[in-house]
DNA sequence: TCTTCGAATGACAGCGTTGCCAAACTGTAG
DNA sequence: CTACAGTTTGGCAACGCTGTCATTCGAAGA
């Protein structure tokens, strides 16, 4: 900055003035200091600048693992927001139980970040704790924490309109597969089974555990012994409504190639509307993935600007279920073919 | 830090030194020192720290684009290297033209990360310029910067061997699909665009531009106008090679809903090995994107930790074509069906 | 007992900014 | 021509750490 301010024959404090936009900088000098930066690359180094401030002009994210669609695009929509807003982008991905311990024991975000996005991560009462022990703002993403800034849908609802989808069409038998991860959570889980059970007690179905499952991966092996399982029922589902288009879009492909019709057999109904469900033909509960991360992210910059005021501090977004060929009503039992037609015990 | 010298019983200096894990410390005042640190959750901070060493601790990613599957992999291993080493990990995604030049200008990585991963990003010659000026070591990934360590697959070979693959299979009519963006820049392109030319060339077959596409977006509508041009055409292709498998999905989805059999009518050739792409059927050119995240956040850490040292600093990865149900030899045309046959101008 | 040496610890300057206050300059009114 | 307010600029301390050097301490050897 020194070399930017001989340069430019002012002061270090006038360049820095110049820099940070103040305005009581004259407009000659504000040109001559910022054609002086431009030519020597100068970039304001953001450790010297937050030791005095406090301010670190960065946003971290904490995350369980960056490689699923759902994430991917929240992030970007957080990404996009923190550009304009000329914020950095810290992202901590968490993966597994260990990973987590030592992030929590370390904090590592601590006096590294102005605010901090916890997305799709139900947290501990001692995580939380030490969380709000930082004294740093924390904005709660696809989530509902109470009390706390937080961007999320209404999961049990979201689920419940789901499984009405379902039920509408005359499933009775529906089986719900959960997503989980390896850190040893299962997130947005609970709200979805909750809205699960409420479905089923609405149209005064049982609730059959055998029927819910928490694949133990979130990918191949995992799935594949899911569905292994739903198949070797003494009596399967009809329907399975899988807790993201990701592991909706696996099962299809499993069943298809176990040779179960797809929807005459099994109905599969997903969350998210992955950018490939509308034409692998998906029944879907749609969220607005991207829209969650920006508003997520406007939420932080605002609670950052201006730490007394509580903007809306939750914010919800809706969902809606999108019909699409993978669920149909389902074929007809034994029983109620038997029924139906003349009783020929031995049908040729 | 004074907080933790106090309560620790010592000065800060040996605060630090514990802190950093420095050797002349007796275990005595480090245990106590520790404890007195976790018990009021210290955190260094970095922007103190940097400020000294001039290490900020902090890896920074530029790429185009965060929710494609194969950048969200990359980054995923790029995360799990860093986050073993301690080293924060900073995203700059730049999606549009106006961005990227906003990035450059502005340059904010600049002191701010001790290292850079470019991925995915041709750089015009002053952008590099610009960055060799940052005085920062960068590590291009997924595309070879000659001079500059890099971590690469051969994407000229590579495509080249899908293509021998269609060719094999006696397709003489291959359309290429490149991915694009909207930062202005097709990435890898030119390279798999040379295997295949080279290919058709091996091959003794012509170059037709009609065959070579370049949508407008990643997604939907880009594709959508692309796969219409291509069915549109006198003389349509009988196999598709996408630049990537996201783009080959999208295309035999799209396909599929149009009534054309894969790969009876054509054949797709994807590029990536994506997660779906075992069960959707689709042969590809597989490539370990994990594998390459890692590498590069590897080479990242080994220059920081020691920038003399020259550790090949090129990383090339194999990549190996997975022949799947979505090609296959394609359909006679009319002349040949004629030619088979007898001669019957109005066959009934 | 005295010296010497190494291990452990402390004191202090300084890293590159910003915030605050003082100073210089400009223009206007008295 | 002076006084004064407002605008623009400069000087300097301080932010929280680390690196360097000085100091203390205990043990080993003379």
């Amino acid at each position: 900055m020194a070399d930017v301010a001989e340069r430019a024959g002012v002061s270090v404090s006038t360049v820095s003035r110049t820099l940070r936009g103040l305005s009581s900088v004259s407009p000659q000098t504000r040109d001559r200091v910022e054609k002086a930066a431009r030519e020597l690359s100068f970039a304001v180094s953001r450790s010297a600048s937050s030791l005095v401030t406090g301010k670190t002009r960065r946003i971290a994210v904490l995350t369980p693992h960056l490689d699923s669609w759902f994430l991917g695009n929240t992030i970007a929509g957080v990404s996009a927001v923190l550009r304009e807003a000329e914020l950095d982008l810290l992202v901590y991905s968490v993966t597994d139980v260990a990973e987590r311990r030592a992030f929590f024991d370390r904090l590592p975000a601590r006096r590294n970040a102005d605010a901090m996005l916890v997305t799709c991560f139900d947290l501990t009462p001692e995580e939380r704790a030490r969380l709000d022990a930082l004294g740093m703002p924390v904005v709660f993403v696809s989530q509902h924490a109470p009390g706390r800034p937080s961007v999320y849908i209404d999961d049990a609802d979201s689920a419940l309109r789901g499984m009405r989808h379902l039920l509408n069409l005359g499933h009775r038998r529906i089986a719900f597969l959960q997503s989980s991860d390896n850190t040893g959570f299962y997130w947005s889980s609970q709200e979805r089974l909750t809205g699960y059970r409420n479905a089923l007690a609405e149209a005064g179905l049982p609730y059959d555990e055998e029927l819910v499952l928490y694949p133990v991966a979130r990918h191949r092996r995992g799935i594949r012994e899911a569905v292994g399982q739903l198949l070797s029922l003494r009596n399967p589902p009809t329907a399975v409504f899988a807790e993201s288009d990701e592991v909706a879009i696996e099962v299809m492909g499993l069943l298809r190639s176990a040779g179960v019709d797809i929807p005459g057999r099994i109905s599969i109904l997903g969350f998210d509307d992955h950018h490939f469900s509308e034409w692998l033909d998906l029944t879907t509960v749609a969220q607005p993935v991207e829209e969650i991360g920006r508003a997520a992210a406007e939420l932080a910059r605002s609670i950052i600007d201006d730490p007394e005021a509580d903007p809306a501090r939750h914010i919800v977004f809706p969902t809606r279920v999108i019909p699409r060929g993978s669920t149909a009503p389902p074929a007809p039992t034994e029983a109620a073919r038997r029924e139906a037609g003349p009783a020929r015990p031995h049908d040729i």
